[in-house]
DNA sequence: CATGAATGAGTGTTCATTCAT
DNA sequence: AATGAATGAACACTCATTCAT
């Protein structure tokens, strides 16, 4: 994605001294205070009224700009919604890690992933819930990092599940419909914190055990051998 | 929703004779066809191209039928969107039964509800994925419709954990989250099922087996004990 | 270019006897007028103050009609200009014969051809200036038709001065200069006509002869045989 | 036109010393190159694509200088193209000389001025094509000059005319009707030569040649007497 | 003088809904 | 009951112009 934005003419510096090497500067964080002004303005009507329930009318008042302004940072509606998009991904995937299966104490890895992942989450309540509430079919950009990124947690999630078998903590399943319905259940606990009862923040580790304990251990009353 | 529909050949029926009878008998049935072939015809639209990529004109010409006809069936667009969303609610509704735990062999029960859910999901494919696709922010009704509906089903879960843990076939854990995350992970399953494996039809009995078995039991390698 | 407007419904026509027929004429006709008066809206407009500076606001509202009516009948801006511009180029071709130099009287020939142009351009005044006026560079429909119009408008003229030379009529020239001379002489005059002494409607014979005798004969005082 | 420009630093050298002279020789120098890099940036951009195809900013990109430096330097896009079109004017008016019928060899004064014209045009292809091509209703102004400046052109060749039949060298015509052809056609050839054949730059004295050859004597095969 | 961020009126186009026939 | 022509509010986007720095 073009970013509009930050297209600095960096011509010429030396000879024109400090001060404009200052002025310049503090431009440039204007802008970067600007872009993040309607990314954020953005970010709560999409997450509020999903995409093409909130026009970029709505964006520019929420955001205190004019028209033409908008069009000065982002390219067009599709490209800050991609944006909004990619930073969450972009978050999810700076905390996670592939947890190697030989190394001791596997279950706390993930658990520390979930717990990392969680914290993302509620850091990022509304870019959390515009990328699980809004779906295919928007725009071909959209839907192709979308699918992508969910690529990348299924094959975390399988991963997981064939090193747990292999190791033989975890035992023999149907490893795609298994990782489809923990990422399923992942995300409605999300949402369900996220928009059904909003108004609470919950225990944050406390949805990360809930979440691991219902994935490992399911519902019967069973002795569980953990390490 | 009002039914723009069938309340207006209802009128003053019994003073004509039968042949006026005999005819509106007739218009009422085609009424009903039409209205179904416009509910068909938008249930596959909205199924897989959503609720706003599908206009009206998309509608209006997989159904064969002109303009002016949609809006004698239905006041606009988003009361045929509501109503097949109501569609699809009853269907469930119709299936699913409280399960008493104090009858016997509850996991049975229960194993029947879910068979019964998922011959409906099957047997209402562009129905389910419709529901389970789209999300809140269209309209406040739909809102209220889904919202009235998720809280039905996550009420016969809790129910269900609850009753499990009374009777001590299920262990104690956080009831509402995890009756979150059983519900996502279901939705989850019916979606890869309807859309990522869409030209597939599974066994029927082995996705509700799945499903029961991974919400019971988790994933940990464990001896249980089953009923 | 697809036409929007008269897409008809042929459909089973037969049962329905004349009431659908009549009613279905009159409402072809209505289109039809419809249509016109869009089209004579734009030409006026057009023609006088060129395509960009004619926004699809002041059609609509010359023609009287709304925004979303004029997409009705056409499918865009360009589509309507491009329109016009066939119309004009089709007049002219339809009273412009190819010249057979073999037959007799050539000469009578051409001017015949001439004098029919002349026609079209005074009965067509403002399809003639907006084509005249407009140039290259607006879109490449219009451009590639208006290409091809003086492609043939240039083969008329060149295929004419060949012919004259080959029989002897007409001295030898740089044809395609000379080609390109009177062709620029030809809309000169026309534009000086309609545009710069638009309120007087000329002798057409006298422009036609002008025209002619310009070409034919140039300034110098000489004597001349002619047929 | 006002020109914003130079205006300003004429006010109140006569106090300052010379340092300030120089400063602000320098200085009026410096300006009026900006402008002419500037008029030379939109005199190609203007002439390749049109007065509505190119945006201020296609023209500050290509000037090298930013948006608010080519509003110190004209008053806005309009008056950019007005003083375009008066350069042109300007050249040709200062190398047209008025033919006096009664001063020896009037032909050959005029070769002299269609061969000074025929320089002006290949000198400053650009320019003519601007002007050739773009045409009335931008603006009112623009419109205005234009106006006049054909209306120049148009008394020369009339004059030309009128003296022509005077002295006996051109046998009577109608005036008006033939200047306008002449001018159209020599429009066309020039056009030709800058836009369709614009890789080859032509033998000017042919050029000039040709298009007297062909206003003066026509087409017909016929003994002329020459001066 | 020079800059470029900001502006907002204006553009072409879409589409759910209405209503005369 | 059925039609489809007509509507106009709403939409995303552009661009000449201004002005604080």
């Amino acid at each position: 994605m073009k970013r509009t934005g930050p297209a600095r003419a960096q011509v010429a510096k030396e000879e024109l001294g400090d001060s404009f090497d200052r002025r310049s500067a503090r431009a440039e964080i204007q802008r970067g205070r600007r872009r993040d002004a309607i990314l954020r303005a953005a970010s709560t009507l999409f997450s509020r009224q999903g995409y093409h329930s909130t026009s970029v009318a709505d964006v520019i008042a929420a955001a205190g700009i004019s028209r033409g302004t908008f069009y000065l940072y982002f390219d067009n509606k599709d490209s800050l919604f991609l944006e909004l998009i990619e930073q969450f991904i972009q978050r999810i995937m700076d905390v996670v890690e592939v947890v190697d299966p030989s190394l001791p104490n596997p279950t706390g890895r993930i658990y520390d992933n979930v717990r990392r992942v969680v914290d993302v989450v509620f850091d990022n309540r509304e870019l959390t819930v515009l990328v699980l509430r809004e779906d295919v079919g928007l725009n071909p950009e959209v839907d192709e990092k979308l699918k992508r990124f969910y690529g990348f947690v299924r094959a975390m999630v399988e991963g997981a599940l064939e090193n747990g078998a292999r190791v033989g903590l975890i035992r023999e399943v149907n490893e795609p419909i298994v990782a489809t319905a923990l990422i399923g259940a992942i995300k409605e606990v999300f949402m369900h914190h996220l928009v059904v009862a909003a108004d609470t923040e919950p225990a944050r580790e406390s949805v990360a055990e809930s979440l691991l304990d219902f994935g490992l251990r399911g519902l019967l009353r069973v002795t569980t051998r953990e390490e």
